[in-house]
DNA sequence: CGAGTTTGACCTGCGC
DNA sequence: GCGCAGGTCAAACTCG
């Protein structure tokens, strides 16, 4: 396994910087952020001050999210099972005739639960239990660096995850995943922890639970460095996918049961196995 | 030869 | 309406 080291150690910089940098991002991602050393513990560091919802009624973040979460599923949901018709028009790409986009355009691109976390690693793709083919890179304005796109091989599966490092910390690599696998892994790589945890969290973000930030007193804390989110601790208080859509801010839940991460028994053992995987027993609720 | 990566072009949404 | 930036596509290429 593509092993997560890091030369562990103290951020060298504080949460806010690192939010500061990433806040874009995260304020894009609007769903849930999470700092992970992938040593396997590491902190889960709070994110700057969620945006309150703007005045400009634009919900930025869950706006992301929200002002492209609807009806474009059929795009999504097409290009990532084979790409049946539009992606078979946009083949003749020369062709600008009709443009498959134009005539998709109406449809918003669908976005599915996003789920973010930073690592400090020096390992840009993060191994974590399943197999992604890169289908993108971007270079990424203000950064050095390139965000590269990923999607789960499995073509029933939709998950997508993008990869970036902060430009604020190249040693820190931004991993957003959106979507849900709808399998298994594929490895269960033991010391894949961060990733993989990230990814099983993801897996579970169909428990879309409403919270914001500031509704998080642990994940808010100006602390930076809250016991609560060591990762195994994020494991069992987990850091709920958060569904952040910000004219809704409501906590629907947030527990410390680690069973809550498989709670609604959609999940299969898959998490059971992170939780073995990464949670001592001892470290588990009860 | 199949699977995965690279890379330039294209599409889309959004702010100005 | 225009330009920018993010996201995606797919041909070409690489690798095992």
């Amino acid at each position: 396994m593509a092993g997560v080291e890091c030369g562990g150690g103290d951020w060298p910089f504080s949460a806010e910087e690192a939010y500061a940098d990433s806040s874009a991002l995260l304020a894009e991602i609007g769903w849930a952020a999470g700092f992970v050393d992938d040593a396997c513990a590491g902190e889960l560091l709070p994110p700057l001050d969620p945006p309150p919802a703007t005045p400009t009624g634009s919900m930025e973040g869950a706006g992301a999210s929200s002002s492209s979460t609807d009806d474009g599923a059929t795009r999504e949901a097409a290009d990532a099972d084979g790409r049946p018709a539009a992606a078979t028009e946009a083949a003749s790409k020369p062709a600008p005739a009709p443009a498959p986009g134009k005539t998709m355009k109406k449809q918003k691109r669908a976005r599915h639960p996003r789920f973010a976390f930073m690592t400090k690693t020096e390992i840009d793709h993060l191994e974590d239990g399943y197999r992604w083919r890169k289908y993108g890179q971007k270079a990424v304005k203000n950064s050095p660096f390139p965000r590269s796109y990923y999607r789960c091989t499995n073509n029933k599966c939709t998950v997508k995850k993008r990869v970036e490092r902060s430009s604020d910390d190249p040693s820190v690599v931004i991993t957003t995943y959106e979507g849900q696998h709808c399998h298994h892994t594929v490895t269960f790589p033991r010391g894949a922890g961060a990733a993989t945890l990230a990814s099983q969290m993801a897996f579970s973000a169909h428990h879309h639970h409403h919270l914001m930030y500031n509704d998080l007193p642990a994940l808010h804390s100006p602390t930076t460095q809250n016991p609560l989110f060591s990762v195994p601790a994020m494991s069992s208080s987990l850091l709920q996918p958060l569904h952040c859509n910000r004219q809704e801010l409501q906590v629907a839940s947030y527990t410390t049961q680690a069973s809550s991460i498989s709670s609604p028994g959609s999940v299969p053992a898959v998490d059971k196995g992170l939780l073995d995987d990464m949670v001592p027993p001892a470290m588990r609720h009860g």
